[in-house]
DNA sequence: TGCAAACCATAAC
DNA sequence: GTTATGGTTTGCA
């Protein structure tokens, strides 16, 4: 059985899905009802799944760390996610984009590069990404620097921007980090173009 | 700038 | 197997 938990962080309505220790997706949006949605899009359809008040200890340690990545804090990534049922494509481009530290953004040509396929393809894994925000999703960026796309609804390109602005940590100069398939290009927030 | 064509993994037929 | 579809990129007017 999957159980279902929400609550509203800050200005933001946040969502998970669990079953026993393993994450299903997690999500975010500026509506509840926006958000459950999209964690039930992610949820595979015939599953049975429950909707609970109270969160399980598993689902209240994910509320702790959306609450200290939405401060701008990082990630600490003591859960599993369950994410075996993902094309190995799939998999391969999340994990590369988990390497993307706070302050930093990427571009779907860069991770392209590192990942492999095109520009494209990483904007359908994007666009399909079951762990938003922890899978910083939001830190791809078109490659010449403007905003790009972001999933769920209407105003959520202007989300997209705030978060990245909230993150910014007054980095200079673009950089390198290692990923699992080898260097991976990042830029610093301050890049974005303004528009 | 703005538009068309190339690009690559998926989903739908 | 074939076609359509994106959170894109590039080239060329």
């Amino acid at each position: 059985m999957i159980h279902v938990y929400r609550r509203k962080i800050g200005d933001l309505w946040c969502a998970v899905a669990v079953e026993d220790e393993k994450v299903w997706t997690t999500t975010f949006a500026t509506s509840e009802k926006e958000c459950m949605q999209q964690v039930l899009e992610n949820v595979p359809y015939n599953n049975p799944f429950q909707s609970e008040e109270k969160p399980s200890p598993l689902a209240e340690k994910i509320f702790d760390t959306l609450q200290s990545f939405l401060a701008g804090g990082s990630i600490s990534w003591d859960f599993r996610f369950e994410w075996s049922h993902l094309s190995k494509y799939a998999q391969k481009v999340l994990e590369c984009l988990t390497n993307v530290p706070v302050g930093y953004v990427t571009s779907y040509k860069a991770l392209a590069e590192t990942a492999g396929g095109g520009p494209r393809a990483v904007g359908q894994v994007m666009a399909s990404n079951p762990f938003a925000p922890l899978v910083p999703c939001h830190r791809v960026i078109k490659a010449d620097f403007s905003i790009g796309g972001f999933g769920g609804g209407k105003g959520s390109v202007k989300l997209k921007r705030k978060l990245l602005q909230r993150e910014d940590k007054g980095f200079e100069k673009p950089s390198q980090v290692k990923t699992e398939c080898g260097m991976l290009k990042v830029f610093p927030v301050k890049f974005l173009r303004k528009d």
